[in-house]
DNA sequence: TTCATTTATTGAACTTGTTCAATGTTTTGT
DNA sequence: ACAAAACATTGAACAAGTTCAATAAATGAA
């Protein structure tokens, strides 16, 4: 089950066979049952992931109670708490499975062995890094830009699956509105 | 007046002196004088950049006219438009100088030399990308879970002196909110 | 199948933030 | 030192988004 992990390591970095498995051998796989948590607040997280099967939300819950989603993550997407697996401390944040799932999970000390034994994986991560902070770079300017009804519309462009496989409740999260709004937004547009 | 960037350098990762030398030596100082620009919208990014003098606004021109602040750097601060630069693609972004300011430039080709020929330098740029990264992350989460006067309370209790450069109109664009609401949440503030 | 739980919709009252226009203050260039 | 430009404040009308409560529809577990 680790071609997948093959191909997206393959799309960002060229590896020999040799240097694939051995980086592909530290990984373990794990399955996450809907509705379990890979992660909660307080832990420490202790893995960096990639998922294969099912469907996560890294989602952080406010002072207020409210739910707040960093990220969705689907086959053949990374998951952690960057802050927390760096930093060694206690995360903010949930992962949480929202239907069966199964992960490759890799923890720090195999990362460092594998930064330290194939320097091509410090490339590998260096630009992942930079993908992800990218997309999270372009999402900062779109929320502070554009309307929630703006939002939710390049939302459903952008990621039509997860906009099929999503709850009201947990899209509006992502967007950062109440779910009762996103409610009269859909009726809104659904009325033209 | 490298120095700076030495210890910017030794505080993410060791090198030898004759690496930090030889990294170095691929950056070029240019003055910025206030109000110039290091970056239009349109132009493709061609360099990655220190700080050594003054302060610098990165920011978003969205479709209405409205500016939208990512982030402000000063001294010891890196900047560029990671997205622009990495994919050679025209930028959505403007870098001006808020202030003469000086910065050490170091070109696409020069950091892939470095890259190539002083392996560390891929750890250095992993673990920088890795904070900003974080850094990005904490402030996604309170955008979406704060409210306006938090926001502004939380950035004067984080970058104080940020906070005695800036005009409330640069503030306003960093916090996504019109400089006059802010104008209104500092008179309540005040009032207490 | 059934009962409980989760999910979605709606309306009304409310809060947060915007827009526009007017006014005074501070900075800046020459 | 002066005029022009940029900056900050304020109020009033408005728009965007929340909150709460009620109801209906879909899903899930036993």
């Amino acid at each position: 089950m680790k071609e997948i992990l093959i191909q997206n390591i393959l799309n960002h970095i060229t590896l020999s066979k040799k240097e694939l498995d051995s980086f592909c051998s530290l990984f373990n796989q794990k399955e996450v049952h809907k509705k379990n948590f890979l992660l909660r607040e307080g832990e420490i997280c202790k893995f960096e992931g990639f998922v294969i099967k099912g469907l996560f939300r890294v989602y952080h819950i406010d002072s207020n109670g409210f739910e707040q989603v960093l990220y969705f993550a689907q086959e053949s997407w990374w998951i952690t708490d960057i802050d927390s697996f760096t930093n060694e401390k206690p995360s903010q944040l949930y992962i949480q499975a929202l239907e069966d799932s199964e992960v490759l999970l890799i923890s720090k000390k195999d990362k460092e062995f594998a930064y330290n034994n194939i320097p091509k994986i410090e490339k590998l991560f260096r630009v992942m890094t930079q993908k992800t902070h990218i997309a999270l770079q372009r999402r900062m300017i779109d929320n502070l830009s554009k309307t929630a009804d703006q939002r939710y519309m390049d939302f459903i462009e952008k990621y039509p699956n997860l906009f099929q496989q999503l709850t009201n409740v947990q899209i509006a999260a992502y967007l950062g509105i109440s779910h009762e709004f996103l409610s009269k937004i859909r009726r809104k547009i659904a009325s033209k």
